[in-house]
DNA sequence: ATGGTGGATTTTCCA
């Protein structure tokens, strides 16, 4: 059968119905990943997600700020989230879908504005988010799970991720000590990026574009920090992948836009 | 070099 499954940070779910109904509706995915959803869990619109036909909801809200959910057309099983750097903020969660596939929905921190780690807490955390993944995934290597990472990594690890690699080398997003975290974090467990499999890294190719530019399509000052990544259990079973740039040019968007993968599995 | 826009909750913080 075939697995469909769509990451996107909504930059609050509450102002994006319409843009939600576009792209269950263009899109089609069997599993759609939020995040920045900014609700907390009681306020979330569960009667929409069902009536757009994902009865299986998990939520992993908080106000104002961040929060991941996961809707999806097929059972979740085990659906939890991890603490990481000791606090309460929620960037993660997990869920097992039908085959046994491990779904890790991410919203990795921005990280502020200065990129120094000793000048600015919001860098420090990033980093330090980073390095606790790294050490996660690192010490699950060879495990042959059957593993989905995705989400807004909030890092532009190839030079085509960005508009300008060499403006934007002392950008956080950008910047030597995120994009290689970054590349350990992926080889310490050896997850494949399925969309770079897809579309190679000689083409520029960017998920987000900032509400500052006046026209972000002829101006395309923009960045790849949307990822999904498969373990090598799964990227055998790929079959396409997709960044829905059009969906920046809707009304009211958000700043990033969808990314799909399309998986052939077994259930 | 600077500031630009948008979202949630205020009298600014975050992205």
């Amino acid at each position: 059968m075939s697995l469909r499954i769509t990451t996107w940070n909504a930059n609050s779910i509450r102002l994006r119905e319409s843009s939600l109904k576009r792209i269950v509706a263009e899109i089609r995915p069997d599993v759609l990943c939020l995040q920045e959803i900014k609700v907390e869990d009681d306020k979330f619109p569960y009667d929409l997600c069902r009536e757009l036909g994902f009865p299986h909801l998990h939520v992993h809200g908080q106000k104002a700020y961040h929060g991941v959910a996961v809707l999806s057309k097929l059972p979740l099983e085990q659906c939890h989230a991890r603490k990481w750097c000791g606090n309460g903020d929620c960037r993660h969660a997990i869920c097992t879908l039908p085959g046994g596939i491990e779904l890790h929905n991410f919203y990795i921190p921005a990280g502020g504005d200065i990129p120094d780690p000793e000048a600015n807490p919001k860098f420090r955390h990033k980093l330090d988010m980073l390095e606790e993944l790294t050490g996660y995934f690192g010490g699950r290597k060879g495990d042959g799970a059957r593993m989905v990472v995705l989400g807004d990594l909030n890092i532009a690890p190839l030079e085509t991720d960005v508009w300008s690699h060499r403006q934007l080398l002392d950008v956080v997003s950008h910047t030597p000590v995120e994009t290689e975290g970054l590349i350990r974090l992926q080889e310490a467990y050896g997850f494949v990026d399925a969309v770079r499999t897809v579309i190679p890294p000689s083409q520029k190719l960017f998920t987000w574009w900032s509400y500052r530019n006046r026209d972000w399509d002829a101006s395309d000052r923009g960045r790849r920090l949307d990822h999904i990544w498969l373990s090598p259990a799964l990227a055998p079973h790929l079959v396409t992948a997709e960044v829905r740039r059009a969906a920046r040019g809707w009304e009211n968007p958000s700043d990033h836009v969808p990314v799909t993968v399309e998986l052939s599995v077994r259930p």
